[in-house]
RNA sequence: GCCGACGUAGCUCAGGGGUAGAGCGUUUCCUUGGUAAGGAAGAGGCCACGGGUUCAAAUCCCGUCGUUGGCUCCA
């Protein structure tokens, strides 16, 4: 007998090669039919793997992460038998369980595989799963793993072994297919009820594009139909919160194929939003002593040389532009730390006058391969929040806490609570990726991890990730489908003052070099735009509002009320508009309805009367009717619950 | 850049080897109304662009450009 430890820290005296199967069956019948994955000892194992020796154990179903993982990961062997049935001649690499679904990377030579194709694909999946299956894991040799895939000439699958030990290759099987797995699979193949191939992508072997290309087909799967029908309807329903449909909606951007991909227009509506975000941050960055300053778009060859820009992305940007004259270089801006620095150096600073904080909002171009552009969140030319502070080192940990500050205030005030902070640090392994000396990575990343912390930031290391000047933290957030994007990011520079010889002179009367921190609490207005839409689905904070309510007349007789109620919001700040259109009320309602407008005020016989509006709010609430004054009140406590004043 | 898909009216889309359709929008007229589409008439398209096949191409084939889902990259 060997005693086994439930999660709950009960234990239970069960045979001796008893499955975590038999274990969930002890507890209830109910619990042993749910139950798809465990763990047993901190290891993922199979429900039927014969336990030996006391331990403690989890059971999972399809509501854990790893019952999904399980799942999914059994779903993709299912896959890749479909794929191997339809096309036989397919080599297997590698498919793994992901966030909402899984993958398998195959060879298929010359043959494609295109969304015409995934009926079949998906039929073939569902009647290998119906048969029932049980997944059934088996030790081999390396020989034996090695023979396996020689003789079938999947050069691939040897990669894998090779780089295996002996002694630790487990195979799976299931049906008559088999594939090299290290395990954690559901019972069997008949828990696999709906599926779904989601589409098909081209991917580099190992990530690596100078390997050979293989096709990637992306599926998902679930243990009930229903399941799959609310996944489906899920997708829909964040297609609705697109950026790019509700930009076109919105009439906020465009896009143009003569003015060149990657390169938005930003239309009136779009650049009120833009500007009502740029002064919002302008006024907090005040009150954090920040200047504005201006600079040019464009900047000599020399600079990004000096910078060393040039020497690492040059090959992959735009190219110089030349001159009538002969050897002369300039280069579109690829960001602006360069132009800042020289307006550092515009003359000598002491210690006394530091830290010196200089914030421009600066449109930047780089040539992003045209597969990565995507609607406002990637783009060739784009506008950065950003802003340079030079200060001393002992400046350094109180300037980055006031950064943070500063972006905390930035994602409070538009209501991005979920968004994830990402300290980004060198990779130990790959010191010739990045410049500056050794000891000012050290500090600097010191500086950044006890801001962090200092700040109770819920934060996560990645090592790696840092630029090749500096650390880094960033704040991701997550598009309407889930991906993670970088928004704000803080990042400290002992490389630029360097290179562009950056001084003060300190108490001791000599000459110092500055730290240098980057900061873009939006990232770039084009990115946080599309985002802030994709989270707000277009119904932004009332503050931000381009227009924040329309005056709707039952018909043109109010036409002159209308201009009085006009005049009186005016005075209190709030932008309007009026609809005087012979249309019906019920199609001003409507229009205004999908417009997103948060307000609408309506105004017949009895409110001219009255001297009142009626208020109806976005989504159809009826506030009744009430003075401009009493309306007045209503935005100001809205705007003020969302939009905190910034405490410096 | 690479692999797949897509490109038809301002927008959303249907159609599909015999030279073009709907709804919304727009214009004009009628309607002067009470909380998500009042009615009528009209205008609007080199079916992305360039080649090819064909008696005939928006439709089939190739290329280019753009969009898009991924890969790779990301200051």
């Amino acid at each position: 007998m060997i005693n086994i430890t439930l999660p709950d820290g009960s234990v239970k005296e069960m045979e001796r090669g008893s499955t975590p199967i038999d274990v969930a069956k002890s507890i209830s019948e109910g619990l042993a039919r749910n139950i798809i994955s465990a763990k047993y000892n901190e290891s993922i194992v199979e429900t039927s793997t014969p336990l030996t020796e006391d331990g403690s154990i989890t059971l999972f179903t399809w509501n854990d992460d790893e019952g999904k993982a399980a799942f999914r990961h059994s779903s993709s062997h299912v896959l890749a038998q479909a794929i191997i049935r339809l096309y036989p001649s397919a080599k297997l690499t590698i498919g793994p369980a992901i966030e909402n679904g899984f993958y398998y990377d195959v060879d298929l030579g010359d043959q494609i595989i295109s969304d015409k194709d995934f009926k079949k694909i998906e039929d073939t999946m569902l009647e290998i799963a119906r048969g029932k299956h049980d997944f059934k894991m088996r030790a081999v040799t390396k020989k034996e793993a090695l023979d396996k895939y020689k003789a079938e000439e999947n050069e691939f699958k040897v990669e894998l072994i090779e780089n295996l030990e002996d002694g630790t290759i487990t195979f799976c099987d299931h049906d008559n297919f088999t594939d090299l797995c290290r395990g954690g699979h559901i019972p069997n193949t008949g828990i696999i009820k709906a599926v779904k191939i989601m589409s098909v992508a081209g991917a580099y072997w190992r990530g690596d594009e100078n390997k050979p290309q293989l096709t990637r087909v992306y599926g998902t799967s679930f243990p009930k139909q229903k399941d799959l029908k609310a996944y489906l309807a899920l997708l829909e329903e964040a297609k609705k919160r697109d950026h790019r449909k509700l930009g076109k909606e919105l009439e906020l951007f465009t896009f143009s194929k003569r003015v060149g991909q990657g390169l938005p227009l930003w239309l009136p509506k779009g650049a009120a939003l833009r500007e009502r975000l740029e002064n919002f941050l302008k006024a907090a960055q005040k009150k954090q002593g920040y200047e504005m300053v201006v600079s040019p778009h464009i900047g000599q060859k020399e600079l990004y040389e000096t910078s060393g820009h040039y020497e690492k992305y040059g090959a992959d940007s735009f190219q110089p532009i030349l001159t009538p004259n002969d050897g002369e270089e300039f280069l579109l801006k690829p960001m602006n730390c360069p132009h800042h620095c020289e307006i550092y150096n515009s003359r000598p600073w002491s210690y006394r006058e530091l830290p010196k904080r200089y914030a421009e909002f600066g449109t930047v171009y780089r040539y992003e391969q045209s597969g990565e552009l995507h609607g406002l969140t990637r783009v060739r030319g784009f506008t950065q929040d950003d802003a340079h502070i030079f200060c001393t080192p002992d400046q350094l940990d109180e300037e980055f806490m006031k950064v943070i500050d500063l972006v905390l205030y930035v994602f409070g005030s538009l209501g991005f609570e979920d968004f994830t902070a990402q300290v980004s640090l060198r990779d130990p392994k790959n010191p010739d990726k990045y410049i500056g000396a050794n000891e000012n990575w050290v500090k600097a990343e010191n500086a950044i991890l006890n801001a962090a912390k200092a700040k109770g930031l819920n934060y996560v290391v990645e090592t790696g990730e840092a630029a090749f000047y500096g650390p880094k933290l960033d704040f991701m957030v997550k598009d309407a489908l889930g991906r993670s994007w970088q928004l704000g990011t803080i990042q400290v520079d002992y490389n630029l003052p360097e290179r562009f010889e950056l001084q003060y002179k300190g108490s001791d009367n000599e000459m110092h070099r500055p730290v240098m921190i980057h900061r873009a609490p939006f990232g770039s207005m084009e990115r946080f735009v599309a985002i802030l839409l994709e989270h707000t689905g277009g119904n932004f904070p009332l503050w931000l509002m381009p227009q924040q309510a329309t005056i709707l007349t039952l018909s043109d007789k109010y036409e002159k009320y209308a201009q009085n109620v006009l005049n009186l919001l005016e005075n209190h700040e709030i932008r309007a508009l009026t609809d005087n259109r012979g249309e019906t009320m019920g199609k001003k309602i409507r229009e205004a309805e999908i417009q997103k407008l948060p307000f609408m005020l309506i105004i017949g016989e009895q409110e001219e009367k009255d001297g009142t509006i009626s208020v109806r709010r976005h989504g159809g609430e009826d506030l009744g009717s009430m003075t401009v004054d009493a309306f007045a009140k209503i935005v100001t406590v809205e705007i003020a619950s969302t939009m905190k004043t910034f405490e410096n």
